[in-house]
DNA sequence: TCGAATGTTGCGAA
DNA sequence: TTTCGCAACATTCG
């Protein structure tokens, strides 16, 4: 479900209220949700931690501990991290819960995730996050990620870029969502090779990139069935779509009627008027 | 009952 | 070497 406005949300949703706080207690009930880490290491290595800050790269959600060492969870497809008070921990699915973390202050933080796809990492400083982090992409949204930058690297491949901008290598935060609506603002065909887009394509669509992300973001991002932050508001974006879910509706350019195929064994609409494959 | 769902990874085949 | 397709992960929904 959730992709980097989703993200966002969450950590902005949580930035006023997790630095501060202090773990006192960890409960996994899905111990597999840790990335290569026991509960009882992680225990271990988290308890009596104060939580510093709170940042997103990619799609994950960074979580600054006062000795330096940092958690990092992704949602996934149905993760969900929200804070709770005693009576709504008893009103949530236990059943879907995967992580719960005690505070000192009484307060608690829920890692809810339907399908169990979720994961949380740890790394013991800033050095290890980093050297992970080093796997993803420019951040699209980042000041310094230029059009040229964008063109230059679809030059460096021949894939369909629908695949090209899925994949986290390239550019981070993006999924099927945002794809499909970047395409379309821009006029792109999701099947056209990368390296046969031209510089002023490259350039729109860049900026159809930003221009979606900032608007989701701005919206608290897309609600299906499962995207919820504290707890349980869901994003504005929903009804702002162009082209994601919007099969059999007139596009919102020229009329024609949006589609429906499988680029990339992901389901991708696009308006087949505007975007014309190369 | 089957297929699809907002994500990622790893494998094998072109 | 690059790109692509598929299975796996696990659950819910129509």
């Amino acid at each position: 479900m959730p992709e980097l406005p989703e993200v966002e949300t969450v950590v902005r949703s949580l930035q006023p209220l997790l630095p501060g706080r202090t773990i006192q207690n960890l409960e996994v009930h899905w111990p597999r949700s840790l990335h290569d880490l026991s509960p009882a290491k992680l225990w271990q290595k988290v308890r009596g931690r104060t939580i510093k800050d709170l940042k997103r790269r990619a799609k994950l959600i960074l979580i600054a501990l006062s000795d330096g060492a940092w958690l990092a969870l992704h949602l996934r497809m149905t993760g969900r991290l929200y804070p709770v008070d005693d009576e709504k921990l008893k009103k949530v699915n236990a059943f879907h819960i995967s992580i719960i973390f005690f505070f000192s202050d009484g307060s608690k933080l829920v890692f809810e995730d339907q399908r169990r796809f979720g994961r949380l990492y740890y790394f013991k400083n800033q050095l290890d996050l980093e050297n992970y982090l080093s796997r993803y992409g420019p951040e699209p949204l980042d000041k310094n990620y230029k059009s040229s930058d964008l063109f230059n690297a679809l030059q460096q491949h021949k894939r369909q870029l629908k695949a090209l901008l899925l994949d986290q290598s390239f550019l981070a935060g993006l999924g099927n969502i945002y794809v499909d609506e970047a395409l379309w603002l821009a006029k792109l065909h999701p099947c056209s090779r990368s390296h046969t887009v031209h510089r002023n394509q490259a350039a729109l669509l860049h900026s159809s990139i930003r221009k979606i992300l900032h608007r989701s973001i701005e919206s608290n991002g897309t609600t299906f069935m499962n995207f919820k932050f504290l707890g349980g508001q869901a994003g504005g974006y929903t009804n702002e779509l162009l082209v994601f879910r919007q099969t059999g509706q007139a596009c919102k350019r020229c009329g024609d009627t949006i589609q429906k195929i499988v680029v990339s064994q992901r389901s991708t609409h696009i308006c087949p008027t505007c975007q014309r494959p190369t």
